[in-house]
DNA sequence: CGGCCGATCCACT
DNA sequence: GTGGATCGGCCGA
């Protein structure tokens, strides 16, 4: 077991940390008994009052927000189009709202589960690929929005895993067209399906 | 209090 | 490649 520890969640830079998530592993324990998890293979750094793109823009707190303000290292989970939970990461100091969006999961853990949670019978290239799947896989929810990622529900190991830099594609964010020149921030790291598949995790 | 719309996904063509 | 599902958060009145 090698669960990442609080320190690493404080660091300031959030598009740094977006791209060293890649390849570090998501796992989640909801029921306290099973394990499910894979690695992260994708995800969008969303950095805070000055991000027009971030749900913190301007400063804003809102009930639904506010974890964001809480220390790196908590869950940041909130409903998208009414149907999807999606699942964050709050980095930096405590009142410095940055947070990573996990958009997509290489599957490697409680495969049967996750399966059953999404209502699939085998693992394809589309079955952990958009940050509303990797929640409902993962049976992350709104209620899981500001637990800590040190605690045995939600939380990450670092296995070693290292894409190298050719292999991890930056590009700009999905869907954040009202965000105008920041839409254009290339925050958002990916490594293909097909190159985390050939290392046959 | 009413109305708009999103850090999306899937079925269908 | 397109449109419908579906609802909490947010804003303006």
């Amino acid at each position: 077991m090698s669960k990442i520890p609080i320190q690493y969640y404080l660091n300031d830079d959030v598009v740094y940390l977006a791209k060293d998530l890649i390849g570090k592993y998501l796992f989640t324990k909801i029921d306290g008994k099973r394990l499910t998890g894979g690695i992260i293979t994708e995800t969008e750094a969303y950095a805070g009052i000055t991000d027009k793109a971030s749900h913190a823009y301007n400063n804003r707190r809102t009930k639904r927000t506010e974890v964001m303000y809480n220390k790196g290292g908590d869950a940041y989970v909130y409903l998208c189009y009414g149907m999807h939970a999606l699942f964050n990461i709050v980095t930096n100091k405590k009142d410095i709202p940055h947070a990573i969006l996990i958009r997509a999961i290489h599957p490697t853990e409680g495969i049967e589960l996750m399966l059953q949670r999404a209502g699939k019978t085998k693992i394809t290239k589309e079955f952990a690929n958009g940050p509303g799947k990797v929640a409902k896989i993962l049976g992350i929810t709104t209620i899981h929005s500001g637990i800590e990622l040190t605690n045995n529900t939600i939380w990450l190991e670092d296995k070693g895993i290292v894409f190298n830099n050719s292999e991890i594609e930056t590009t700009t964010r999905i869907g954040v067209d009202y965000a105008k020149e920041d839409a254009l921030l290339p925050y958002r790291f990916k490594v293909d399906f097909s190159i985390a598949n050939k290392y046959n995790f």
